[in-house]
DNA sequence: TCAAAAGTGTTCGCTATACACCCATGT
DNA sequence: ACATGGGTGTATAGCGAACACTTTTGA
């Protein structure tokens, strides 16, 4: 059964440091969002013994990067197809993707998923993967020009065998803070 | 300057036990609604050494627990009064204010705070405290009656120098779980 | 009779939703 | 020409916010 990626603190870390460096240690992968969830600290979670976790979710765009580490028994997998999990982590998981489906829907956060320039097509989707959802093409553009969260940066895009619609960037301007993650 | 009431969990605890021994053993209360809200792992927060502490909050009728344990420091603030704490504790109330603020707008967790028999005015005074706002008397009643939480128990406030109002107790019926920690 | 809070409806603006047709491009 | 998705507006229903007068009780 697969479980979720995970290590030790170390005694001079700050926790949320130590959940950047076993992130990029076991993946490779570094300046991603990151946001904790909750601890989990039943005694007899772990059959080898006490462990307590704090659990973080991160948002990465697999097509940006490969895992480069296939040693370490790391794969992606679509949450849907999950339905075991050893120890407690499908719980945690379940958890956490509550914590993500909530978050989208009031914070600029998926934009840590998609390229610098993508179509409102390709942030409808993404919405709709992790909502598990449809959503209505001219509400969800409508919604989305008013939350202003995107620029229009006149540009279309390429090599598509159809219409090819306009590209956006997020608009930095008007998150100066960096609390939605995206650099 | 205050802290906030903590211990450490033992090796053979669940963490949620350890909470609600810790809120036992300090202050006699039992049997109380209890959340947890985030874990806190900075490095440099106690500085006493390495300390990760998980916060929790907990809802308690101040009317109808005494805090029986006057030796050991502990007193009830209004939460307006606090100005500074010590270590990091201001930021760990902050964020459980929050937390607290968003879990009442959707979820039936003030019945925690409330006698079994409680009328409007007592219900409403307790969400503009929670909320720090003033909320309009007939927008209030007609919204939560549309939530059904409430059940009509046929009596009147008594000793009141005015007219009295209806009293009410939660609707048990509508949860029958136990997630909103009404016993 | 006065003070104090209880009880009660309507209007307005906003938001979410449902829904259909023409357009631009590649094949 | 055809297939594919891009781009666009309107009508409706539901929700939250604002708002004032009469009623009941105790003092």
């Amino acid at each position: 059964m697969w479980s979720l990626l995970g290590d030790m603190i170390r005694p001079d870390e700050d926790l949320d440091k130590a959940s950047y460096r076993i992130l990029k240690e076991r993946t490779g992968l570094d300046d991603v969002f990151l946001e904790q969830v909750h601890t989990f600290g039943n005694v007899k979670r772990h059959p080898g013994g006490r462990v307590i976790t704090t659990a973080y979710y991160s948002l990465i765009n697999i097509n940006d990067h490969q895992l480069n580490f296939p040693d370490n028994e790391l794969h992606w997998h679509p949450v849907s197809e999950i339905t075991e999990m050893a120890f407690d982590h499908k719980d945690i998981l379940e958890i956490c993707l509550n914590q993500l489906r909530n978050k989208v829907e009031e914070h600029p956060v998926v934009f840590n998923l998609l390229p610098k320039k993508f179509s409102l097509r390709e942030l409808q989707s993404l919405y709709e993967s992790i909502l598990e959802t449809k959503l209505d093409r001219r509400n969800f553009r409508k919604k989305f020009f008013l939350t202003e969260w995107l620029v229009d940066i006149n540009e279309l895009e390429q090599d598509v065998p159809h219409r090819p619609g306009k590209l956006y960037k997020f608009n930095h301007a008007k998150f100066p803070h960096k609390s939605h993650g995206i650099s």
